[in-house]
RNA sequence: GCAGGGGUAGUCAAGCACGGCCAACGACGCGGGACUUAAGAUCCCGUCCUAAGUGGUUCGUGGGUUCAAAUCCCACCCCCUGCACCA
């Protein structure tokens, strides 16, 4: 029969189900409970993330075959907008959204359903179940599937949110939120699901500072806005673009002068900001203004580069440290024309010179100026080279610079640290304030500028805490965390981890915020604590927990263990025996022994996990470990249509069967690397299985009638050594070692048996126990292929139930003697290449006596001298003369290299003789010449090439004619 | 910038934590051979240089430690990822 994947994943999944394997309820085993960190609903997935994915059930069903009772639960995180803004595609009929849609092969009768963003949850977590984890042989307990929507599970989150507020980690704050005036909050990243442009502003803190001046009587504010307070030191002049209408606005008390869109966007971070007038920037002109920090009168002067758009459209001149403001300054000075235009002296404008306030490494006094020079930048207008210049001066300014003498108090201080004291020092004052912008211009989907919005009440999960941190980072010591570099980090990455907001407004899926529910609970907070819902989600989907009865003390009770079943039972209106089941189970799984998740959620949702454990749960029930993958990218690029890999998930079933796409993701590479998609390695990979298919049925047909060969201990030996190193590697999470020994090794091991005439053992028992406990071998990586093998041995019940393989009894003297056969063999093939002889004659000579004597000496320590004086002391060896001294010599530099393995092959006793005179009808077919086996010190001996005296021990001399 | 990861022979990719079967797993590609009427598949051999085999030079670059370094230490160059309300 054929390999036909499809057809074997067709029949296995089948009675897989029928026999409801990866259902899990607890018993006396000890058990196994392990998640993937659950996929956001965002549309369909691709072939790269079925990686980690396939990890989990590989991991899954080696633990099952090793005794465990094993539970593998799968859900999807729905909350958030991905599935809002999905659902308003399909409401607006967006083509390009439909057309993937069908591409993916949705039915045409859900498209329209799909506008409701509860249905694209639905919807798509079929699909998740269906085309992509059943497709892919899991054996998952389906019956605990959720969604972070359902109503349990809302329930569920919301207590952990009181738990939360009851240990003091809920805390509430100021916070600058990326907002549309429209829309409400927006997510500003370069995936763009929120907005239509601008996904890489950065959110920036601009200083402001306040320049009190007389406008016609009046006390007013000219406002610049600053990423650089600290070079208040330095400044000489402000500037206002004359053909700028600026307002006047009040702030509080105060009347500031800023541009249009700085007072509007100003508004949606102080209160009360009101525009009351208009003020032209030409009226501003040769004004003075009094700088903040150094207290000096400045002018206003007329510049070209004030954006009303960024910052408050003002600026403040420091042509020190500024190149736009030096070439400004320069422009106006050998232009009295235009000096003379705003009714300025130009005498007095020509008198101002830079300030020098900062050392930096590389520069001199005046960066700004210097680098104007070194670009040959012109004008104010060269905008494109000021704003490259500006960065460099930045950039080294910020991380080298030192304060100079004209900067007060902070001179001497690195400007790193100044920045923020002379901030704090002028917003204490009264002279500054803060102000958030971004870097960018941000648009959001619904067409309204973004802006930055300050929320006073935002609640956040208290993070920083430092009680709790220290706690977390003692868990994570204690925990199985791989890559061992992440293990490394983890208490860095606690440490790092700040405070998080974590609800937000808006019309997005989530949880109600407990504590008040104008709030929406946001994604990453409400998926941390979840695998034990797990345990509960069941009860839910079959019926026998009611959502209502799930109240504070429900879960007080089943995960905490506070209060009594039967009087709390009462009150919910639930068996006791129901609570007292639940609150049995959590106890019996929990902990949870693995969550595995993809790298990003190193910085992310690995260390928000723990951290809600270890707030939450008791101590025996933090979480035993982490693993982070890397993942499948597209060739060069990301995944695309065009490289291939982009194909829908089932699509690319078909074409190459799940078996070898779970071998792909074992076998190319580590877990802790980027790999490649590459069809043509998943296409080899089948072939490879089909080759091994075949092989298979070959040799079992051959079983009947074998006969006992000498091998065969050779051969069991072999599957000992590699059982044991699957299991190793298996220990070690090292798939791609653990494949490579079934699906390379032990074959490459079967056909050298074959070769050398085994062919199953007495009636075909040693290879028939061989060819099962392979099918066994391979059951984690490729489930559907080892089930029909293991069935095709006449092996009763599933291979994914049985028990995996133990490694068997070890002949270290059958593989050193196979060993010392190939290893001559390479030699007689190296020197047939080299001389190109074809060979009528091939005479094997193996070391004398005296050599191995020697050896053994050596490896037991003994020097060099006592033992060539040990074997001269034999008449018989002295007759070898120098041959005597050379060999020990040269055979103790060796011993001193060799490491365990090596002195085991060594150090065994090994009659060489015997053995290639053993296999010498072996090597006469292989090389299709007479083949002649001597001892070297046998007196007899043919040596027509005088190559006896070459052989050493486990090297024997070869001669070929 | 901060934090993290990485640079290995034609390609992909192991090894590095525990220095020594490392000229460096494996796969692919390429060359040769066997089988076959032929092709394909399969199997065997080879694929840094040299050579009747145990030799030489290699693991981003430059130093260092050691009897011994791809593996440890230092410096440098280059590439990639994350930096938060986004899953």
């Amino acid at each position: 029969m054929a390999y036909d994947p499809a057809e074997l994943e067709r029949k296995w999944q089948r009675r897989w189900e029928e026999a409801r394997l990866g259902e899990a309820e607890p018993d006396d085993r000890e058990k196994f409970f392990m998640i993937f960190a659950y996929p956001g609903v965002s549309g369909y997935l691709h072939v790269g993330h079925m990686r980690g994915y396939t990890y989990t059930d590989v991991l899954c069903r080696y633990m099952r075959m090793r005794g465990y009772n094993v539970l593998f639960p799968v859900g999807t995180h729905a909350t958030g907008n991905v599935s809002v803004t999905l659902a308003k595609k399909v409401e607006k009929g967006d083509e390009r959204w439909l057309e993937y849609l069908r591409y993916n092969g949705c039915p045409e009768e859900e498209i329209p359903k799909l506008a409701d963003p509860k249905e694209v949850v639905r919807f798509f977590s079929s699909v998740y179940v269906n085309d992509y984890w059943k497709r892919f042989g899991f054996l998952a307990d389906w019956r605990r599937f959720t969604t972070t929507i359902d109503p349990g599970y809302q329930r569920f989150i919301q207590w952990q949110f009181l738990k939360l507020h009851e240990l003091g980690l809920l805390v509430q704050k100021p916070y600058y939120a990326t907002f549309c005036p429209a829309d409400g909050p927006v997510a500003v990243d370069p995936s763009e699901t929120d907005i239509s442009r601008g996904g890489n502003a950065e959110k920036m803190e601009y200083t402001l500072l306040k320049f009190r001046m007389d406008l016609d009587g009046e006390e007013v504010f000219v406002v610049a806005a600053t990423l650089r307070p600290e070079t208040v030191f330095g400044q000489t002049n402000f500037w206002a673009d004359p053909e700028v209408e600026y307002v006047k606005a009040r702030v509080g008390e105060e009347i500031w002068i800023v541009s249009r869109p700085a007072a509007e966007k100003l508004a949606f971070q102080k209160g009360g900001v009101e525009i009351v007038g208009t003020v032209s920037g030409r009226d501003l002109m040769g004004k003075e203004c009094l700088a903040p920090g150094v207290d000096r009168w400045i002018p206003i002067l007329p510049s070209r580069f004030c954006d009303p758009n960024v910052g408050t459209g003002l600026v403040t001149s420091v042509p020190s440290d500024a190149p736009a403001d030096w070439m400004g300054l320069y422009d106006l000075q050998r232009d009295p024309e235009l000096c003379r235009r705003y009714g300025l002296d130009p005498e007095r404008v020509k008198a101002i010179q830079p300030i020098p306030i900062i050392k930096t490494k590389g520069w001199g006094p005046l960066p700004a100026v210097e680098i104007c020079e070194k670009m040959g930048i012109e004008s104010q207008d060269d905008e494109e080279k000021l704003e490259e210049a500006k960065k460099e001066i930045y950039k080294a300014g910020f991380h080298t610079g030192v304060m100079n003498e004209n900067c007060g108090e902070y001179a001497g201080m690195p400007v790193e640290k100044a920045k923020e004291l002379v901030k704090e020092r002028l917003v204490a004052e009264g002279k500054a304030d803060i102000f958030y912008d971004l870097s960018e211009e941000v648009i959001c989907r619904c067409g309204e500028r973004v802006v930055i919005k300050r929320i006073d009440d935002q609640w956040f999960i208290n993070y920083s805490n430092p009680d709790w941190t220290e706690k977390s980072v003692d868990a994570a010591r204690g925990m199985d965390i791989l890559p061992r570099e992440y293990y490394d980090n983890m208490p860095g990455v606690l440490e790092w981890f700040q405070d998080r907001a974590c609800v937000r407004m808006g019309s997005w899926l989530g949880t109600p915020f407990p504590l008040d529910d104008k709030w929406t609970i946001e994604p990453i907070s409400d998926s941390t604590l979840y695998p034990i819902y797990y345990l509960i989600s069941k009860y839910v989907n079959d019926g026998s927990l009611p959502v209502d009865a799930m109240t504070p003390e429900f879960f007080d009770y089943v995960f905490l263990g506070r209060g009594e079943a039967e009087p709390l039972a009462g009150r919910l209106g639930l068996d006791a025996s129901l609570l007292e089941r639940i609150r049995k189970d959590v106890l019996y799984w929990y902990p949870l022994d693995i969550n595995l998740g993809g790298k990003e959620h190193m910085t992310v949702h690995f260390p928000v996990f723990l951290m809600n454990h270890v707030a939450i749960l008791p101590g025996t029930l933090w979480p035993r470990g982490i693993f982070a993958h890397w993942y499948i990218v597209g060739k060069g690029s990301k995944i695309s249509k065009s490289k291939g890999g982009a194909e829908p998930i089932p699509y690319a079933v078909s074409r190459f069967g799940v078996d070898a796409m779970r071998l792909f993701y074992c076998n190319s590479g580590s877990p802790f690397v980027d790999v490649e998609w590459d069809e043509d390695l998943v296409v080899r990979y089948k072939s490879r299985l089909e080759r091994l298919y075949n092989l298979f049925g070959e040799l079992k047909e051959g079983l009947e009638g074998a006969a006992p060969s000498p091998v065969d201990r050779w051969l069991e030996s072999r599957l000992s050594t590699v059982v044991e190193g699957v299991i190793r590697a298996l220990e070690e999470r090292n798939f791609r070692q653990a494949t490579n020994l079934v699906y390379v090794d032990l074959p490459a091991d079967i056909r050298w048996y074959t070769r050398r005439g085994g062919s199953g053992g007495d009636g075909g028992e040693v290879l028939g126990r061989i060819l099962r406990e392979w099918a066994l071998l391979m059951t984690p990586f490729t489930p559907h292929l080892a089930e029909e093998l293991w069935e095709m041995m006449g092996s009763e019940g599933f291979a994914s139930t049985a028990s995996f393989p133990t490694p068997g009894e070890r002949y270290p003297d059958a593989e050193a003697g196979e060993r010392l056969l190939r290893e001559t063999m390479k030699d007689m093939d190296q020197i047939l290449r080299v001389t190109g002889i074809t060979p009528r004659r091939i005479l094997l000579y193996t070391a004398p006596g005296w050599k191995h004597r020697a050896l053994h000496e050596l490896m037991e320590g003994k020097d060099v001298g006592s033992v060539i004086k040990g074997l001269m002391a034999d008449p018989e060896v002295r007759k070898m003369g120098k041959a005597v001294p050379a060999y020990v010599q040269s055979a103790a530099k060796d011993v001193k290299k060799m490491d365990e393995a090596l002195r085991e092959y060594y150090g065994m006793s090994l009659d060489e003789y015997e053995i290639l005179a053993a296999a010498r009808e072996f090597l006469a077919g292989e090389y299709k010449a007479e083949v002649l086996v001597f001892k070297a010190d046998d007196p007899g001996m043919e040596d027509p090439g005088n190559k006896a005296r070459h052989a050493a021990p486990r090297r024997p001399a070869i001669y070929v004619e």
